[in-house]
RNA sequence: GCCUUCGUAGUUCAACGGAUAGAACGGAAGUUUCCUAAACUUUAAAUACAGGUUCGAUUCCUGUCGAAGGCACCA
């Protein structure tokens, strides 16, 4: 923020201090509200070279600064904190500038490719709220990224074999009778999803039988399951590529591509690029190969191989098993290769959840072991586990928040409330309703889950948790909303911004909407940076508050000259397209009406 | 057993080592002859505990207590 003083700072540290000082390191922060001033400057560490009190510390750089920078207009020093107050032309120029930028919010160009991985779902059970997480930061952060100048790749893993895969083939082979989506009405990803949990049920009770009959602990029973068995005898088949096998596992996964596709369209989500595991599962091979000739892998007597990652404070990790199969770690090293192969990207990020923390800290260390030239730009974007109240989802036993039960009653929701408010009485087709519905559920939705820091894990009660007034989406579409209204009402007149302005004397409430907007591409930085769009929700909520204020004690419309009124709809309708921009970024729509 | 995260108002979330710890919901009290009241204004309410590091600690370090996750040839 304010980087310009920055250098200027560190000019005025050398030229008097005869010391050098990185920019980098100097804090400057907005200033809060009660003090005097547009941004702060923390001068307490330059005491150690100033030789003087932080006060007179303050005051020497604030009369430095003002020398030479003529957008200052005035200083003031409390205790250590410089406050630095720009004059009116400065605020006005940055408003006239980002006004006049058609590409305002979109970062120069970088050069740089980044690949963003997300969603991953397994294709053997729909996808529940916890992926929902998923997809938006995955999709948002991709949005932040292209902004901030990069080439961005999306891509997917799909996790489409393995045990689990089995576990509803075999529910629906047994138990099924031929039902088919088509038949049941159901969703084909939720009908794969029922028999994963029919093929848990079953399971639990041939091991409470087994138990009970045999008079056996749990732990050989689970040994003596013929379910289990059958279920590992198919993954097996499926690996030999036995035809039956092969044909119920393309039939059922496409029912769940369909589901999927249909989720994915509802959450707004798409992909460049889709991996699916069937091809890449074997792909982990080669790489053991050349990790033991470069002697970075060994392997034990047993013929397993191994990483020994002890004296980088890691655990001695298996790569591939007895049998020469290879583990979930392997594959990842061989996918790694393939999307490098396929990209050259210069950064991959991971969007997965971080119970795979660990997971991805041995991934990296070993592709660089390895000497991979992409180890260094790999990032795993960690998120937290989405919470209930009753505890943690299992899909297995169903206890999940549906993603497509919790959209629609979002939607639902969204539908109640706008009517229960007289919103709909004019000018909306029965085609228009149904798409506000929708766009305010899953702007409220949405934004519940992308305002939380990605890292943190967030509690979500499915009675209470969604608002649609206070900081929520609906609260910044609504702001929106009445921002295009006005506009509508107004027609801004042939007037441009620069003849509007003048020299009337800025108010503080079009001046704090000013210096919001200023940090616009300043926040699209940071965002990317951190790979973080909760950044960017607070960011966008707090420029609606700033209109609600303004909007409220000012009004647009009755300044006392009417370049004022031009004025003010000309920076009404800048804070209109910075929401509409941020809220793409966070993959949100934004409604002219509601 | 070892490792990693996390403990902030009643609740859900904020706060690059910076000023008087911010919001929202819920609670209390107000604001619609006027641009959309899904709004605005006022008000009560919190850093788990004990030490340490320094000009300054919710933030860094140590310990205690509490929560979640990971590690054993699952993915």
């Amino acid at each position: 923020m304010f980087n310009f003083l920055k250098d200027t700072i560190a000019e005025i540290v050398t030229e008097n201090f005869q010391q050098t000082i990185s920019p980098a390191t100097i804090q400057i922060n907005a200033t809060p509200t009660d003090y005097v001033g547009d941004c702060t400057i923390v001068v307490f560490p330059f005491t150690k070279f100033s030789k003087l009190n932080p006060e007179a510390t303050g005051n020497f750089f604030g009369e430095k600064l003002k020398e030479k920078n003529s957008h200052i207009e005035s200083y003031n020093v409390v205790k250590g904190f410089l406050n630095i107050v720009f004059n009116q032309q400065f605020w006005l120029a940055e408003l006239s500038k980002a006004n006049a930028d058609k590409t305002f919010g979109q970062l120069a160009t970088t050069g740089r490719k980044v690949m963003v991985e997300y969603s991953s779902p397994n294709t053997n059970k729909p996808l529940h709220l916890g992926h929902i997480r998923n997809n938006l930061l995955g999709f948002s952060i991709a949005e932040i990224l292209k902004a901030c100048g990069n080439e961005v790749i999306k891509t997917t893993l799909v996790n489409d074999r393995g045990i689990h895969i089995c576990k509803s083939m075999l529910a629906w082979q047994k138990f099924g009778n031929g039902e088919t989506p088509a038949s049941s009405g159901l969703k084909g990803d939720h009908l794969v999803g029922k028999y994963y949990v029919e093929f848990d049920k079953a399971y639990k009770a041939e091991i409470k039988n087994l138990v009970a009959t045999e008079n056996i602990s749990e732990e050989d029973a689970a040994k003596k399951s013929l379910l289990m068995q059958e279920t590992q005898q198919m993954l097996l088949d499926w690996e030999a590529g036995k035809p039956e096998v092969m044909q119920l596992w393309t039939m059922m996964n496409s029912w769940v591509y369909d589901g999927f596709a249909i989720t994915y369209k509802k959450l707004g989500v798409d992909f460049d690029k889709a991996y699916y595991e069937s091809n890449t599962y074997l792909l982990g091979k080669s790489a053991v190969a050349e990790g033991l000739q470069q002697g970075v892998f060994v392997q034990d007597k047993d013929k397993s191989v191994w990483i020994d990652l002890t004296a980088d404070g890691l655990d001695r990790k298996i790569l591939q098993r007895k049998d020469g199969t290879s583990v979930y770690i392997t594959q990842d090293i061989g996918t790694a290769q393939l999307k490098y192969d396929d990209y050259k990207m210069d950064e991959s990020i991971y969007v997965v959840g971080n119970e795979q923390d660990y997971h991805f800290k041995v991934l990296q260390l070993i592709l660089k072991k390895l000497d991979k030239v992409y180890a260094d730009g790999i990032y795993h974007l960690s998120y937290g586990m989405v919470e209930l109240p009753s505890g943690k989802m299992k899909s297995r036993e169903g206890t999940v928040v549906d993603a497509d039960d919790l959209m629609d009653e979002m939607i639902e929701a969204a539908k109640q409330k706008t009517i229960e408010l007289g919103k709909l009485d004019d000018g909306f087709s029965e085609i228009e309703k149904e798409k506000l519905f929708y766009t305010i559920g899953m702007g409220a939705l949405k934004y519940f889950l992308l305002k939380v820091d990605p890292k943190k894990k967030m509690m979500f009660n499915p009675d209470e948790s969604i608002e649609l007034q206070g900081n929520t989406g609906p609260f910044i579409q609504y702001t929106h909303a009445r921002i295009c209204s006005i506009l509508r009402n107004n027609k801004l007149q042939r007037i441009s911004l620069e003849d509007s302005i003048k020299n009337y004397p800025l108010h503080s409430l079009e001046k704090a909407l000013i210096q919001e907007i200023y940090l616009f591409p300043i926040k699209i930085e940071e965002a990317g940076k951190e790979h973080n769009p909760a950044v960017i929700a607070n960011y966008v909520y707090n420029l609606a508050k700033e209109f609600n204020s303004f909007y409220t004690e000012l009004s647009v419309l009755k300044a006392e000259h009417e370049s004022e009124i031009q004025f003010r709809l000309h920076l009404v309708e800048m804070v209109a397209k910075v929401i509409n921009k941020s809220m793409k970024l966070l993959g949100i729509e934004v409604p002219e009406k509601m």
